[in-house]
Parts: structure tokens; sequence; C-alpha cells
DNA sequence: GCCGAAAACCGAAAGGCTTTAGGTTTCGCC
DNA sequence: GGCGAAACCTAAAGCCTTTCGGTTTTCGGC
């Protein structure tokens, strides 16, 4: 025991192995990310600050994949609507981590930068500034609200176990694979489509 | 010590008890259940089936508040908007119960029953039955993820601590408390816009 | 080249949570 | 009156989080 020559751990490998336990279990822990790295539960508390240490670093993984150029050389709508694709996408890819991940507020620099520049589109296009930030928590409701529905299990309503909802478990036989996606298209749609009209009748309505 | 003259535990104040905690905390354990009713920590599973027991009821009290009556006697799109009011404003009672209660399936009987009667209106009004889930998904994501942004702390965008945000901040600055709300009434409005388009133009793009 | 400081890992342990097992007393019913 | 079930308790196993101190190795300055 002692220092290793080499050594056996820093936070890529610590938050590589606690996104592979989520993704696999829904749930991690230190002592099992030790396990996995072939060390004691104590050593990963040397280079993560505890459990919560652990999160950010999934939080990072996870944010790093939303694609920042989907906001960039195109109208604010198709922007939007392509920045809110590519945020929805990442947590898709790691459904299990976003329980975790939608208590904390944002602090990512990364994802910061982009809703500073999702604020800057909605300015420039006309909106008035009181009405900038309702808009981004709005797109950012149905993009994890969206997410959260990926996370849930398959049949969010257990149509099964209760009493006679005969309709509803007809719709859900004839709704295939794609609910979830269908969904989020409606929700993004009508909303991408209310701003607009928004941007088209406010600025009418003002003295 | 042996059995009390007078029950000292019910699953209803067992309920009670714990949604207190998470109100307060954010957060439940059944020691401290326990300990806040007095009584050993053994005792509470002889009511209630562990830990997930006490989390089904803390779903039963947060969504006995919402108000199945909305549906009956209006317009469909009349009474989802209502509906999705009514909803958003029980978990809003009690933001901190919902990372706890998003992750596992509706089973709850009553909520059950509201969702069928949602699907039943969708299908008078004369939309695809194949559009009917996705609607009812769609619905569902714009309320739990704006009451998942009630959960969240104030400023779900920490401003403060990271690269330069200003055009954020700025917005920030103007917004006014009724953010969320704000946000949620765009993103209802929107989505509800949109299935009354799809119901004029959708059955006209059949053959 | 030497030496002190810092880094990296381990062993141990405290304290909490979840859950189960088995005991003791009381209640309701026959 | 008696018996089984109900309600509570004590005890304990096993997990997790976190901290503290020890040991070895590396690194930077002199």
């Amino acid at each position: 025991m002692g220092r290793p020559r080499k050594a056996l751990l820093d936070r890529e490998r610590i938050g590589a192995t606690a996104l592979e336990l989520v993704d696999e279990t829904g749930d991690f822990s230190v002592p099992e990310v030790a396990r996995r790295l072939g060390v004691q539960t104590a050593s990963v508390y040397h280079h993560v600050d505890g459990r919560a240490g652990v999160i950010e670093l999934l939080r990072e993984r996870v944010t790093d994949a939303i694609d920042p150029g989907t906001l960039a050389g195109v109208d604010w709508d198709v922007a939007l609507e392509n920045w809110a694709r590519s945020y929805r996408a990442a947590f898709a890819a790691h459904p299990r981590t976003i329980p975790m991940l939608m208590t904390a507020p944002v602090r990512a620099p990364r994802v910061l930068a982009q809703y500073e520049t999702v604020a800057g589109l909605l300015l420039a296009a006309g909106f008035d500034p009181a009405l900038v930030l309702p808009i981004v928590t709005g797109l950012d409701n149905i993009v994890l609200g969206s997410a959260l529905d990926m996370s849930a299990p398959d049949t969010m309503w257990d149509v099964s176990a209760g009493p006679d909802v005969p309709r509803l478990a007809a719709a859900q036989a004839v709704t295939g694979p794609a609910r979830a996606d269908r969904a989020f298209d409606l929700t993004l749609t009508g909303f991408l489509g209310h701003c607009r009209e928004l941007l088209r009748t406010g600025p009418a309505h003002a003295p």
C-alpha cells in the first residue's frame, strides 16, 4: 500500500464508471464505483467532493453532448427547435441520470453559455425582454418533462392494475413506440408556433 | 412494551408525517417518520411496505388534490386546460415530492380514471386514436416539467457562478416572480392551440 | 543529490438508513 | 376463558456516506 507508481484514479474515470453504473442499474454508490475501479472506497474521496461531486461529473458528461452549434447561423425559431432536440437527445442517451440531475440548478458553464446565446437570440428577434425568461423556462420545461418521460417506465400508465380504463388501454394499443417522440414533437411545435405568434402580435399590442 | 391499548400508528398518520418531512426538508426516512411519531423504526414497517410504500402514500396525498371535476361538462380543450392547471397546482403544493413521484408509473386508480376520461374526451372530439396517447403524454410532460421547475431552486440558472452571461442575467432581472407561471401558460396555450389546429386540418389530410 | 511537502492510496471506524427476525403484550372473536 | 392475529419493541445484519490517520511515492526547490 501507499501511493502507487502510476495513479489508479482520476475524475475522468470516476465519472465514466459512475455513468456506466447509472446506465446499467439506475443508480450508483461510491463503494460501487470504487469496486469497479479496483480501489478502496476512501480513495475516491481524494478526487471528488463526495457523492454530490460524482453527480456533477455525471452532469458534465451528459450535458457535453448538447450541440451548441445548433444555435448558430439560423433563424431564432429554427435554432431553438434544433437546440431543444439536441438537448433532449443528450438526456435521452442517459435517461436514468435525469432524476439525479434535475433538482440542482444549472451551473455548468458550457450549458449556461448556451442559455445565454438563446437569450440573445430571443432579444435580437424582438421579443419583449420580460418574455425572454418565460420562453427559456418553457422550452426547458418541455425538454426536461419529455426527458423525464423517457426515463420513466415504458408503460407510464399501468393499465393492468387498476379500475377499468378501456379507452386508455385502447389508445395504448394503437400507439407505436414513438409515443414519447411524437409527444415531444407536438409540444415543441405548439410552443414555437405560439412564440412566433407572440412575436407577430405582441409588439402591436404595445402603445 | 407490547401492543399498546390504543394504536399509535396508522397509514394516515405515517403519510401525513412523511409529507410534512418532505415539505420541510426535501426528503424523509423511515426512522425520521418514526421519531416524529414517537415510535420505533420497526413499527412503521408493520403498517407500510417499506420506504417505497411510504412514497405511495405521498403519491396518494398529493394526487388527491387534483380536481376531476375540471373534466366534466365543457369542451375538450377547456377541460384539458383546467385539468392541467389543477394537476400542476396539486404538485405545486408539494413541489419537493416531485422527484420522488416521477420515476414510478402511475397506478393510483383515481388518477388513472382521470386519464381515462381525458382519453375519452379526445376520442369524442374526433382525434385520431393514434394521436390520443401522444397528446396525453405531451400534456403530462408539460405539467410535470413545469412542476419540476417549481421544485427547483428559485434561480434555476446560477448566473453568479459561471462565465459572463449578461443577457441571461438581464432577463432574470426584468422577470417577475411569476416566471414559472408565465412559462406554463405559454407552453400550455401553445400546446392546446396546436392540438386544435390538428383537429381542424388533420382529418382533411386523410385520404 | 537531498529533503520537505504534497499527492495518492489504504485501513478503520463512526453514524445513518433499510429491512428482517423474533419477542411481548393486547385485542377481538369463538 | 382461550387462541390467533395485531401492534409494538429490541436487536441485528448489511449497506452507504464520510472522515481520520497512516504509508508510500512523487515532485519541486535548494
